[in-house]
DNA sequence: TAAAAAAATGAACGCTCACTCATTATACCA
DNA sequence: TGGTATAATGAGTGAGCGTTCATTTTTTTA
């Protein structure tokens, strides 16, 4: 039996993943075939479908594993920082800026996913936890500011938070979109430089 | 001959725009059916594409007559602003409020577009279009606050202008896809806020 | 090396849907 | 009211595409 080994399965599968990344970057999910994300991957149709039972799994599975650990991602990234403020002016670069230059397509990828949002729960379900997932640890980090007193005490954690969450995803779309004259150093500058004034005592 | 009136064939042209905006926020662009829109408006499916020569056709004028006057209305509700920081003030308050109470549905009709703007380019542009002409706009609004020496002259007003857009457009995404704990009272307080401390002069 | 089991192939199927057009209904005019 | 030009109808058409499956190829074991 050829019972293939389980790294060269688990190949086959992130390429057609990487394949369907592409394809959907390219034309959308709508307008993507799976013919197109088979002969990108180099299989044939058939076999693809031994690895993803329907191209709808195939997008869910692509926001999972490259869309959902958004909140981990930034945790990792964030986690040593040398405190509130320097955590904060990290989660703001990141966001704004260094996701677009490190992980271009990410950015993209959620362009696709709010473009199938309106017509498919589950995809719509996705970009909320990965909105709560964000928003929750942007807070914690908002909270413990306050509570060492680093941050002004009337600040809304929970409302900055989610303001920034919405401005990152924002900008991120524009950005997808190729809008001219999108400067995010500017932006990232002046975002810093509101949450700086917004949230420092007095 | 019935060469029926001219405002009877504008009232039928109408109705199916109303038709299709429901149907395309129901259900999205791609699962709506050019059937669903002329169930909904009362036509038959010949009858409807005797007013548009495609379902596409009728995607890009909702997106021109409904999403793309938003430059103008932001305009025509703010001219009689008692001043700068008044008229940046109600830029906001429309933009993260007002917009969403009273004409709900050009909020949807955002993530409808965005979830097209990959696939149709011609979507797509409409869509920065519409960037521009706010940007534009709010600029405008922010370069004659800080000529008159009301707001800071280190500002910069199109960064700003393109912030607040970007900030708009996500939070009203998230607010078209339901998002639980979304605020946006709270939001757009905290924003004025921000905005307040970073245009204030010293 | 032969057999067996897994993997891969791609033509074919069936379904959906945008769009057409021969036919019918309707509103206006003389 | 009859004639006519326009408006409306909706079954039909054809193309596209997700999915399947009978067949072939490949890999491993005995």
């Amino acid at each position: 039996m050829p019972k293939v080994t389980e790294t060269h399965k688990e190949q086959r599968r992130q390429a057609i993943l990487n394949a369907a990344e592409q394809v959907f970057l390219g034309k959308g999910y709508q307008l993507a075939t799976v013919d197109d994300i088979a002969v990108r991957s180099g299989l044939s149709v058939g076999a693809l479908y031994r690895y993803f039972p329907s191209k709808s799994e195939i997008m869910l599975t692509l926001m999972e594993e490259r869309l959902g650990r958004t909140p981990d991602l930034l945790e990792r990234l964030t986690a040593d920082a040398g405190g509130p403020w320097d955590q904060m002016s990290r989660c703001v670069d990141i966001f704004m800026l260094a996701l677009r230059v490190r992980h271009p397509s990410t950015g993209r990828l959620l362009l696709v996913a709010w473009g199938e949002a309106l017509q498919d729960r589950v995809v719509r379900e996705g970009l909320l936890d990965r909105f709560r997932g964000v928003v929750d640890y942007l807070s914690g980090v908002i909270e413990r500011g306050i509570s060492s007193g680093e941050f002004r005490p009337e600040a809304d954690a929970h409302v900055l938070a989610s303001l920034l969450m919405c401005l990152a995803d924002g900008v991120t779309l524009y950005w997808a979109a190729n809008t001219p004259g999108l400067e995010l150093q500017a932006i990232r500058a002046t975002v810093m430089s509101m949450v700086r004034s917004y949230l420092s005592v007095q």
